[in-house]
Formats: structure tokens, sequence, C-alpha cells
DNA sequence: ATATCTGCAAATGTTTTGCACTTTT
DNA sequence: AAAAGTGCAAAACATTTGCAGATAT
């Protein structure tokens, strides 16, 4: 799952192509970001990503991870989603095939699902009112009803929580 | 489409249910809001919703704008999305269907539509997976290509932004 | 060299909140 | 009268920006 040590260094070298081809430059914190990012499971907001790079002591301020995000993002370094809680949630985008996700509305445990025919439903649908589909947004806002029955679906948020942390 | 003056006061009536049943009060702004919500066409932001009431001499502030809003969603008076650009939009949910929405990535034009297939489909994903559908958000970022070429596009969110301006 | 970056602190824009006062119930 | 709502101004947030100095090309 995890990219392995050649592959982020091949996502680095991409990236300083991305940013070449826009006379953009290739900086020791952009570095760091890409490999950091890459070697991230699960979401991650900006503030979270930060606090990452702090404590591995590397030296970065707020403004850059923001300017670095939007790169990364462009570049295709990482995927960047809204789910509607005030703060935009970021995935690495290497080695993941497309997917979206449902979020339990309870726990804010987020789970990833795809599902071919609703992808082929959301271009028929641009198509025939005469667009082309660019990008889309899906969210299923979920309850996991056994699981808060049985206390699991806390457990498993904490254990997220503590799990991302732990690795980042 | 505009619900009939009748609709309109049994929606004001059915809130005041509502609101009753949580042991909350009808206020003036909370009625009035009511009122100027449901005759709102498209989408709106609690600044528009503000300076509409402003507009009309109501006395309101911001703040109550923003309570009201969040227990119009509650009461299904409005049902309130996140298109990712940093404000949250609102519409009337009375009189009105469910709908998804395509999002030109070029104008910002917001199409509705709606698809059973794909509808079904989610709650397929959803009980796949053991969770029960609470609610869900799904956009498609579009382009509209003959109308950008014809300038038929720019036009267009011209003409949308006056009218819902002009009607409010 | 020179264009781009960075950090900092200040600004932004949206939404929320504390509090004294007003209005519903 | 008691409980809840309101306006105001201040706070809270996430995110962005201006600028002077640092760094990549």
């Amino acid at each position: 799952m995890k990219p392995t040590e050649d592959e982020v260094e091949a996502a680095v070298t991409a990236f300083e192509v991305f940013l070449r081809d826009r006379q953009l430059k290739m900086t020791e914190q952009r570095r760091t970001m890409v490999r950091v990012v890459l070697a991230k499971r699960g979401h991650f907001t900006a503030d979270e990503l930060y606090r990452k790079l702090l404590t591995d002591g590397e030296s970065v301020s707020m403004a850059t991870v923001y300017r670095a995000l939007a790169l990364l993002e462009e570049g295709g370094v990482v995927e960047g989603h809204d789910f509607a809680d005030g703060q935009r949630r970021y995935e690495r985008a290497l080695d993941r095939e497309h997917h979206d996700h449902m979020i339990c509305v309870d726990c804010r445990a987020v789970i990833e699902f795809t599902n071919e025919q609703i992808e082929h439903l959301q271009h028929e649908v641009a198509q025939g009112s005469g667009f082309t589909l660019k990008d889309h947004s899906l969210q299923l806002f979920v309850t996991c009803d056994e699981w808060h029955a049985s206390g699991a679906c806390e457990r498993r948020s904490q254990r997220e929580a503590r799990r991302s942390e732990a690795q980042a």
C-alpha cells in the first residue's frame, strides 16, 4: 500500500518536472512535503500536516504548507476533498485508484468505496445535458448502527485517530 | 414553482410547530425568514439572505440569520449545500424534489439534475457495507463547452446573477 | 543576477459566541 | 416571571497575503 522508497523518489522527481514546467522551484520544504505526504495513510488537514512536519523537526510555516498543498494538488501528488466540516482534507494521490467516501455522521469515520456504475452514470448525466464531466465529489453520510450499538464505532474512530497520529 | 401564499403560511405554521416541539419560540425574525426564503429561487448564502432582509427593511442581525438558518435547515424549510467554495449555500426545501448539482467550473453556473439509478446505487453501496445512508452530497464539476465557445455561458451566469438579485 | 520562496505577522472572510437587553410564552 | 431570542461587538477558524530577507536557478 505504502509507496516504496523508489516510488517516493520518482514522485519527487516528477514533481520537480512539474515545477520546472511552470518556472517554479523545487525547495527543501516542497521536497519534504512530497515525502511526508506520500508516507501518510488516510486523510489529513493542512494543520495536521503542518504539525507533523514540526514534530519531525522540519522547518516550515503554515503559510508554506498552504502554498505547497495547492501545488501538490495541481501536480497530482495529493487529492483534496471537502467533507463539509469546515476544513479541506487531503490524501496522497500516488498509487491510489479513484474512490469516493462514506462518512459516519456520528463518529466521523471515513470509509472509501468505488462503484463503477455510479461513475458511469455521472458521465452519462453530464453528457446528456451537453456538458463534459471534469471532476466530481460524492460523499455518502451514513451511520454505522451495529458499530454504535456495540461501541465499536467510537473505538474505531479512536483507533484511526491514534494510528494516523502515530504513523502519520 | 414558487409556493402560493397559502403554502407559505402553512410552512410558517409547520415551522412554529417544529419550534414548539423543542421548546423554542417563534419570533418576528424567524417568521420573516421563512417567508423570504420560500420566495427565493435558486441558491443563496447567509450573507445574501442577510442583505435581502436589510433591503426589505427588516430588522435582523447577521448573527440571527446564522442562528435561524441552522433551525430552518433542521426544520426542513431549507436545505444546505457545500459547493466547496468557502461558503455554505442554501435553497428552499418546500415543494422541491431532491436533486443534485452540476457546477460549471468556468462560469460557476449551477444546474440541477436527478438520477434515480444513482440514488438507488448509493443506498446499495451503503447497505452493502452495513451502513444506513442518511444523506449524501453529489456534485458534478463540468464545463459547458459550446456555451463557452459561443459566450452563452458568461451571458447565462450574468443573467442568473441578475435574476436572483432582482427577485431574490 | 534574478526570479521565486519563505516566514512572519497582519488581513481576510465566514461563522460563532458572550453578554446585556428584549421578546415570547 | 421565566425561558429563549436578539443585536452588538469580539472571538474563533481556516486560509490568504504583503513584504523583507533567504534561496534556487
